[in-house]
DNA sequence: AAACCCAGCAACCGCGGCTGC
DNA sequence: TGCAGCCGCGGTTGCTGGGTT
């Protein structure tokens, strides 16, 4: 028994895009759009293509208004401040992130700044490299520019969900650490935030308890940034939660060493730790009971 | 000049969740 | 209530190009 496949799997095309088929997509969907429906898509294109694959291809590439080439700084701090707070949460940070896919987030965040957070450079490992001189200048403590004892990252939740630690499993009720709650501001009632809460606003439509997590930025304000001023999560119910949470680089680091080297009982180490030095109040932070 | 190494990135794959029947 | 189809997500793979030996 196995799930159906999504498409005649010997007919259909792999590997890269030829510039004949972008332009059959891009003209397609932009004279009919996507119809709700990428499986017969490819077909009435004249693809020769999974739905699957035109819909990441799409997506990821010739969708208007994608942004390609080098992050910012002010990205990197959204993506650090994001990470730490939800973990791999791709698709959330790219809603965040406006130009930037998933997909990006995801391929920058495994190749470029997870190390630069690290500090594992090609320069460690290969002294001769040169072009790790650059990539580290962002984030070495060493760099002048930065101020690094300074550097932090803030945090808008006092919700930590690392997911994407090496043993997770995806059942959260059976790992406490992946379950807290939050007093809501309206009543005692506890307020659980699993994954499944935490959204853009794009997908709130979802989630039934608590429509989503979103952050606020402070009114209107261009989706870029987190400020540090608006820490700020907002429940659905209009609940609004102020953290004041700022992480250090350093907390960061310790997040993305425990997440690499620790089995998942580890994790709790980074949240005693938080705890530990006043970065998060013990009283507000909840273990949802073990099911 | 050739071989090798490695980082970056596009694309694939499988799974979970949602929806409609 | 169960099933099938589809969507979307996140992890993984594999190709490519640039740098190094």
């Amino acid at each position: 028994m196995g799930r159906t496949p999504c498409c005649d799997k010997a007919n259909v095309k792999k590997g890269p895009w030829s510039p004949e088929e972008d332009t059959k997509l891009k003209e397609f969907i932009e004279k009919y759009g996507t119809g709700g429906n990428w499986i017969s898509l490819p077909h009435k294109a004249g693809l020769r293509r999974c739905g699957k694959s035109c819909r990441l291809r799409w997506l990821n590439y010739l969708r208007p208004n994608i942004k390609h080439g080098e992050f910012s700084e002010e990205e990197d701090r959204v993506i650090c401040s994001l990470f730490a707070a939800i973990g791999s949460r791709w698709s959330i940070m790219a809603s965040r992130l406006p130009g930037r896919t998933d997909n990006d987030i995801k391929n920058y965040w495994n190749t470029k700044l997870k190390k630069k957070l690290l500090g594992i450079t090609p320069f460690q490992r290969k002294p001769h490299r040169q072009s790790y001189h650059h990539q580290n200048q962002h984030f070495s403590p060493s760099s002048s520019s930065q101020g690094a004892g300074s550097e932090s990252f803030p945090i808008t939740s006092q919700v930590i969900m690392p997911r994407s630690t090496p043993v997770i499993s995806s059942d959260l009720f059976r790992v406490p650490y992946h379950q807290y709650q939050m007093k809501s501001c309206s009543s005692m009632n506890t307020v659980s935030i699993d994954q499944s809460c935490i959204s853009s606003e794009e997908n709130c439509t979802r989630f039934s308890n608590i429509k989503y997590l979103n952050y606020d930025y402070g009114g209107g304000e261009e989706q870029m940034g987190i400020q540090k001023e608006s820490k700020l999560f907002l429940l659905g119910g209009g609940c609004q939660v102020e953290t004041g949470l700022e992480y250090s680089l350093e907390e960061i680091k310790q997040l993305l060493i425990s997440n690499s080297v620790c089995n998942n009982n580890d994790h709790n180490l980074y949240l005693d730790h938080l705890i530990a030095n006043g970065k998060m109040e013990n009283s507000k932070l909840q273990h949802a009971p073990d099911f």
